[in-house]
DNA sequence: CAGTACGTTCAGGAATTACTGAAAATTCTA
DNA sequence: TAGAATTTTCAGTAATTCCTGAACGTACTG
């Protein structure tokens, strides 16, 4: 490894905790995600100094996490892992998977307590603020839905678009008023 | 406590660690967002049950994440600590600093990357890929920062458009081009 | 079938992180 | 200034998370 890949993986390694992962698994994806071709779990293992066992349990996270992808080389019995090649396909999934485990269980909670009745669930304030996060969090998690279906390229002007947004929404506003409203809600 | 706030507290203290805080932070958040006034710290212990220092250190650690604003009460020397109301402006906050714990530093390191002459970097494709990243994080951040200057209703307005953004886009790329260009970049 | 080449599991030790009580610091009052 | 009220710090311990080596499981080979 080059002195620039040593630090990258290292630094992924330092903060996988900020990430919610462990230092293993920050390093494991970094070393794939630089890496020219697919490795196996021993190149792993001795590139990063981490028991095979480690190994074996980092790859099997980011598994879960849609990070990695396996693969069988000709002729070879062992499992080669890579990154995909797309870093935007790789953004997606780590927002899919994000929301997943860090919103959804949340959004559920916050579901459950709005179903109880008024009566029952006792200050009127909190059930407020209840519903005022839960209506956050809905919205932004239906955008984020919405948003994900979009192709890179239509992602990607968007963002290049940042603030400026708001003057197309304001256009927008202009021609529907002009035009008359549909629908509701 | 109602049954539904202690679920929502308990939930909290439970998400802490996915969410990069821990139980007693998570939890300590909790209170003050559902709360209706403002409550001091040894309220806060009492109530969830927490020593006196543990509670001093979870309300140290939201000040450091701005999530919590702090008041005195006339006639009272005890600090009073309590989440501000708009939840957007809180999402906006929570958004800024996660942005500056989980992204900025790996965004620094990425550009330390790749000032690296060539020659000493090595591995043309390593150096490829730490390109590929770079460029989406910058990207992607540039866009939050003016994403985080709309209003809120804007941003309201944004995120119920989703992904009828696209059809937008598409309309404005067509004036554009009609219209003709102007810049570059 | 025995042997080999993998991958996985898991008990237990290492490392890290969270929490507490006691002491210290700070701030206010008289 | 002494004294009371409050917050902060921190050393030590509790709890949690991480990591390893050894044992085990599985699938292929001859």
């Amino acid at each position: 490894m080059t002195p620039v890949e040593q630090r990258f993986v290292q630094h992924f390694g330092e903060m996988g905790s900020r990430w919610g992962i462990n230092r293993t698994v920050g390093q494991i994806y970094a070393l794939l995600y630089l890496a020219e071709r697919p490795l196996n779990a021993d190149e792993i293992a001795e590139r990063l100094g981490f028991s095979r066992s480690n190994v074996s349990m980092g790859l099997k996270e980011l598994e879960s996490w849609s990070l990695v992808r396996l693969q069988h080389q000709a002729g070879d019995r062992k499992e080669y892992y890579s990154t995909p090649d797309d870093v935007w396909a790789i953004f997606r999934t780590l927002a899919a998977e994000k929301r997943k485990r860090e919103v959804d269980p949340t959004l559920s909670m916050l579901r459950e307590a709005l179903l109880e009745p008024p009566g029952e669930a006792g200050a009127a304030h909190a059930m407020q603020r209840i519903r005022a996060m839960h209506e956050l969090i809905e919205l932004a998690s239906r955008w984020f839905d919405d948003v994900q279906r979009l192709d890179s390229k239509t992602l990607m002007q968007l963002m290049r678009l940042g603030s400026r947004v708001q003057r197309l929404l304001e256009a927008k506003n202009r021609m529907t008023l002009v035009g008359g409203r549909r629908g509701g809600g």
